[in-house]
DNA sequence: ATGATACGTATTAACGCTAATACTAAGAGT
DNA sequence: ACTCTTAGTATTAGCGTTAATACGTATCAT
């Protein structure tokens, strides 16, 4: 804390008024005319005041700060959710307190209770796994406002997200409708229990007649370009044949994309990639990716609703709610046949 | 704030002691007899208390919050820094307030205003423009703890920062070593007062006997991929002849490179690039991206120490000092000659 | 003149915690 | 028996603010 800061004292000392005078004043209280007011904001704006927050936050026993809970910032959709929701919070008057879990449940739940120990008065998670969320519901239990940014419809805990099930059915149906039927799928998040992809993929298999090669399912470990490249390189070596790719973000397509390219691999003749985000350097790439498109600002604006409508409830918190959003198939080069022909 | 939570008089009637006690208690004052203690944790753990950091702060008259502003997160350094400065003060107990300026210098004055209402013990602060500082500097003088992320050594501020005159210089040097006269720079920042990069741009022109061409100098309005491929677009349009590329970071060159590629122009036979930042979408390009290693990682963690540093300062703060940390050139694809005639 | 009614300002308590100090009873020293 | 410690706990004040209430002093209608 700065070393010695005006405090309402200070300017009631000075004017000669009482502490509580100058703080309604300051406040803008119609109690206080406007000659007295003229008198103390003068002293104020000398002393160079600023309200204390902390000392306004044990008071009106709300802090205006909401906890924001990362997996990590290497995606860059993880990346302009920050962005969004802080820009967007503090539009309202809210602080967004930071941290990043590096997808440790331990570290998530130290997070937690950091933020917990701050008096956030809500936070919004997105959660390492989306299966092991007690810590989490004890919270939403004691009445603590919190939406996750993932959701399991039967967590009972409030949440806003992309359907990635929904997502991942639409990009690998759209592989088999174009003629594909052996599909590898680059996804490490079933592991901790993330697996909404996973089924969205099977899901796409099984409604479309086809099975899945378990083989060509592939923990890449990690969510990289490095580890999509690592991936691809991995899955050749199998040898079991594949014509498409299915990866679970567009970093991990990205790195697949550089392994064909690489490797003299015609992108999409010979391998086809959907990714997964919708991320700008998708877009850009030699052979622009297709993907599922992560509506950031929808689900982000979303989330914040709910989460200041929680924070707004007095009493008991309302039931829990979870918002799916449908995501949308971005059909670009790399999955698209038809579009090499005529363009 | 969750609704109702326990507080240290809770404890106090539950177990019989006063508050002052528990409080003793529960930080492990040798005051208290192990008898004792052990009730009043057992007490505190039912009744699920955690200090309420806001009354501690209060009191302790420091917040253990760092205020972080960043111009905006599109940027993937700035993401990695974001994630640095998280990660390593929680490790050392902060919290992490953040924001983004988006480049307007108003939002990046009331964000700054925002930090100091919350009593943040420190700011690091990525300025929009690394010239306008008046209102970062009035902070200084009043002893508040501020680090900038880029460096004006003579700005009475200070600073951690990659030399980017330097890094910039590098490249461009680069450049021309490897036979190119004709050499345009993309580059928006100098319009923000940031000419950094241009005059190191224009000092390996001086310094090894080339006169730049003003009209190859082009502002992208923007950093974006999109920002690099159209800025390409519009110098080609020119058609002033130019065989090289420095972009100020690696998205603009990942969108040049696009451009190239789309629009049949062999990399770097025809036209070689060169960007800054080293971000990892820039090394699995199709033909990976030349560019300038950007420190993250010894950039946010000489900043932290820094900040903290002139936190812990009793009474006037040190003299203000400027870190810059030389920066490294990446020799990739994009921008060897003799890289593809061997590789 | 007399209470009622404003108006402007001050006083007090509270938010949840810490720090300094004060108290009480038991045990030690002489 | 008498102070002198010491251990264990309680009391008080204070951090900077807000909120509720209290207090004067004019001003007003009656």
């Amino acid at each position: 804390m700065a070393k010695s800061v005006a405090r309402l004292k200070d300017i009631a000392e000075q004017t000669g008024f009482s502490v509580n005078t100058v703080s309604l004043a300051l406040r803008g209280s119609t109690r206080i005319p406007d000659e007295t007011r003229t008198v103390i904001l003068q002293t104020a704006e000398r002393l160079n005041y600023l309200p204390n927050q902390v000392a306004q936050s044990l008071v009106r026993r709300e802090t205006r700060s909401i906890g924001l809970i990362l997996t990590d910032l290497k995606n860059p959709v993880l990346t302009a959710v920050a962005q969004a929701v802080e820009l967007e919070l503090s539009k309202r008057g809210y602080t967004t307190l930071f941290a990043t879990s590096n997808n440790l449940l331990a570290r998530e739940a130290e997070m937690i209770e950091t933020f917990r120990a701050r008096r956030a008065d809500g936070m919004l998670i997105f959660p390492c796994s989306h299966r092991q969320l007690d810590h989490i519901r004890v919270l939403r239990k004691r009445n603590y406002p919190v939406v996750l940014l993932v959701g399991d419809p039967d967590a009972g805990i409030d949440a806003v997200c992309m359907d990635e099930r929904a997502g991942a059915f639409k990009a690998v149906a759209h592989l088999i409708n174009n003629g594909h039927s052996r599909i590898a799928l680059i996804d490490g998040s079933a592991l901790l229990g993330n697996t909404e992809k996973q089924e969205g993929f099977l899901r796409a298999h099984a409604q479309l007649g086809l099975t899945p090669e378990p083989k060509l399912m592939l923990d890449p470990k990690g969510g990289s370009v490095a580890a999509g490249f690592w991936a691809m390189d991995e899955l050749f070596g199998r040898k079991l044949g594949f014509s498409a790719v299915f990866a679970a973000n567009d970093s991990l397509a990205l790195g697949a994309l550089r392994y064909c390219s690489k490797n003299g691999l015609r992108v999409p003749e010979e391998v086809a990639i959907v990714g997964f985000d919708n991320i700008e350097f998708g877009e850009y790439a030699v052979t622009p990716i297709s993907t599922i498109n992560y509506d950031v600002t929808r689900v982000t604006q979303l989330a914040i609703e709910r989460v200041l409508e929680l924070i707004s409830a007095t009493g008991e918190l309302p039931e829990a709610r979870v918002t799916q959003v449908e995501p949308e198939l971005v059909v670009r080069e790399s999955s698209n046949r038809r579009y090499l022909a005529t363009g």
